[in-house]
Order: structure tokens, then C-alpha cells, then sequence
DNA sequence: TAGATTGTTAATCGATTAACAATC
DNA sequence: TAGATTGTTAATCGATTAACAATC
């Protein structure tokens, strides 16, 4: 009866096959083996069944899997069947980005309102929204039905906002501020650490010259 | 003689390490044990120590880590004992606040050049920095020891510009593309694909979602 | 010295890959 | 039906955790 755990390595990997999916989609493939994927997304084909048998059998021996159907499987799987209402907290230039970033909306997260301390920020107008002072985002919150906070502050206000937004209902956020935020489990954080990806690059490319050096 | 491998979870792991360690310096912290951070971390006190000891032993028996040489140590495995030289291609609203993000700057990741294609953008200035037009790009990259190239651009554009820049001699890219650059081996490629971290959130979001109306 | 905590080996756990029977 | 490719089980591989001797 109660399904198996899918594991966190399985889930990282769903929006690359979503991505992989919607590229063929747009090109008007039709069906695809598990075999023919495997080469484009250079993973094995394994994977690849393995990974979705864990959402249930989505392809057809002899066939493979229909791209469309599949597509929209695992969009399915991934939440994207229904919308999202963001807002965003921090007008900086990451949050403005982030607002300005129409993709997003494409996929069902609509950004419907933008919060900010800075009095010279507040009143400005990004893409249609008004940034609103920080003081108005309880009530906010409050009267509208919202999915999913980004934090795009610095790291040391972000832990006290952060606890504010789940008192005040807020289920997902989407945190940018390089540092862990600790909420109830019933609470989702999805973090992006700028700053940790850059040193990952700069660690395999040292790892890369150390090489050369020694190789002379 | 030839070093074990390190594994790709160990690296994603230590810039979280460094960064706790930077934390705890901050607060004058001198010594800390694997089994306090464990706690602090949220991992095991096992883990870090055999991670740690991939690189080396750092600790004293009986005592633990001193705070400053380890955060020290790490960096240096991290790469972030020298500087780089980092041009931004793409000064839409991402390539902005990249380019306004002083963090990297401290962290010795210093942005020398902006490239745009957009006439009404190329001109303008962006922290003292002048957005040049892409034709000036190869002079620019060949006159100078560019380290890093971080894309932000339409994923249409990115893989076409990312194997020029490969070609005139760049050895990093920071991809923020949502496309995979398939590049030779030398060259190291770090994704920061921000539509599928979304897509992660919206996933978990789901998830609890779904449990919550079964227990209804 | 006694206590604490590392470094490291061994045991466990989980994830990936291989293989193949099922089946379209 | 024959060929192709899935879904799934079994085998392998790697990563995490536990345990403890080494040692500060």
C-alpha cells in the first residue's frame, strides 16, 4: 500500500528529463527508446527506466515511450499541472531578474507581487508590479493564497524572514541567501547558492591545472 | 601514487563546509569538533571526518579542528587561494546581478569584462564596467587571461557561444543556460540551471500536497 | 595519565548498471 | 510471427555510517 521513498537522486533528476522531453517536443518527435535518450542526455538506459518505473510504466515494449505522453507525465509528477503564485522578497538585482524571468511564468509560476525594505526601491515598477514595503507583506500574505516565497535578501535577515513567512503560511520557499534556513518539515526550502556553485567550478578547475602542472 | 578520485558528492559537500567555517570564524570560534559541526550541519560527525580525510588529516586527536586552518585548508582545496578573471556574457537582468554581486569579488572571482549583443544595452555601465558588443569578445578573451565565462544567455545562443568561447581558449564556464553544453574535457562546465530547481520545489510541494489530501 | 576525538577500517546501506523475461 | 524495447529482478558498485584503535 504505501509507496516506496523515491530517492533525492531520482528527483534531482526529473526537470533534466522534463527539459530533454520538452527539446523533442519542440521538434517534433514523436517517440523515443529509452536507448535513444540515453545517448542524447549521456546517462545509461538503465537509468532511465529505472528512474521512471518509480512513477509507474510509461512506455510500450517494442515502442519505447511516446514523447508527448511522457512529457506531460512528468510534468505531472513534477507539479506542473497546476500554478503557483510567487512573490518575491528582496528587489535587488536577483530578484528583479528573477521577476523579469518570463519563463516562469510559461510554467505556471506567476510572480504576483515583489517586496523590499529600501524606500528608493519601493514604488518602482518591475514588469507591471509594484514593489510594495516589506510591512505590507503579513497582510499580503494573508489575503492571498500563496505558493511559494523567493528569497532574494542577504544572508543576515533571511533566517528571521524565513520564520515570519511560515508563521505566516507560506509552504515553499525558494531560497537564494547563501545560508540554510531551519523550518518544520512541513515547510519546503529549495536552496540556489550562488557562491557554492562558483566554487565548485573553481575547485575542478584547479583540480584540472594541478593536473597539468604535475604533467608538466 | 596516483590520488584516489574524490567523489562528486564529497565536492558538492565542502563549499557548505567552508561556508559553516567561515560562519563560526565570524564569531571567533577557535576550535570546533567533527561531532559539534555534525550537529550544526545536520550530518554526520562520520561524514565529515571521512570526507575531511580525502584531502588530508586536519584534526588533532583529543581536540577536534581549529577553525581558521581548516576554513583555510578548504579553501585552498576549493581554489580559492588565487584569483580569477571572470567575464560575463549576457548583461540582461541575470548578467546584472551577477555583475552587482560584490560577494564574488571578496572571494577573489573579479569581473573584468560584460558582453552584450543588445545595441541599446552595450555602452551602458554596470559597476564602472562598460557592456561591450560580442564582436569585441574574441579580441578581448585572446588579450587577456580570461579564467571563467559566465553565460547568460538565451539557451538558443549558448551552445554556438560556448563552443567559440572554448575555441579562443576559455577553460570555465558558468552556464545558467537551460540547455547542457556538451564540451571537451579540458574544458569544465558548471550548470546553474534555475528552472529546474523550481521545478524541484513545485515536486516536494506536491508531494506533501498529495499526503496531506490522502490523510484529509 | 585519563579523556576526548581523530583517522581509518569494516559493515551497512542505497544507487547504478547489467541482464533478461515479458510483451507490444 | 519476429524484432524491438520495456519493466523488473539480480549483480555490482559506491557512498554512508558505525566502530574502534591510534594518539593528542
Amino acid at each position: 500500500m504505501s509507496k516506496k521513498e523515491i530517492s533525492k537522486a531520482v528527483i534531482n533528476r526529473l526537470p533534466r528529463y522534463y527539459r530533454y522531453l520538452g527539446d523533442l517536443l519542440e521538434k517534433d518527435v514523436v517517440r523515443i527508446s529509452s536507448k535513444e535518450l540515453s545517448e542524447k542526455m549521456k546517462v545509461t538506459a538503465s537509468q532511465i527506466r529505472q528512474d521512471l518505473n518509480n512513477f509507474g510504466g510509461f512506455g510500450q515494449q517494442g515502442y519505447g515511450y511516446n514523447v508527448e505522453y511522457l512529457h506531460s507525465e512528468i510534468g505531472k509528477i513534477l507539479g506542473l499541472d497546476r500554478k503557483y503564485k510567487v512573490i518575491i522578497i528582496g528587489a535587488g538585482n536577483l530578484g528583479q531578474a528573477l521577476a523579469n524571468y518570463t519563463d516562469f511564468a510559461r510554467r505556471g509560476f506567476q510572480i504576483v507581487a515583489i517586496f523590499d525594505i529600501d524606500p528608493k526601491i519601493i514604488g518602482t515598477k518591475i514588469r507591471d508590479i509594484e514593489v510594495q514595503p516589506l510591512e505590507q507583506m503579513e497582510e499580503y500574505i494573508k489575503d492571498n493564497d500563496i505558493d511559494i516565497a523567493a528569497l532574494t535578501v542577504p544572508k543576515t535577515s533571511a533566517p528571521l524572514l524565513a520564520a515570519d513567512l511560515v508563521s505566516w503560511g507560506i509552504k515553499g520557499i525558494w531560497n537564494f541567501a547563501p545560508t540554510d534556513l531551519h523550518l518544520p518539515s512541513d515547510v519546503t526550502v529549495e536552496n540556489v547558492h550562488l557562491a557554492e556553485s562558483l566554487m565548485k567550478l573553481s575547485y575542478r578547475l584547479s583540480v584540472k591545472e594541478n593536473l597539468k602542472k604535475k604533467e608538466g
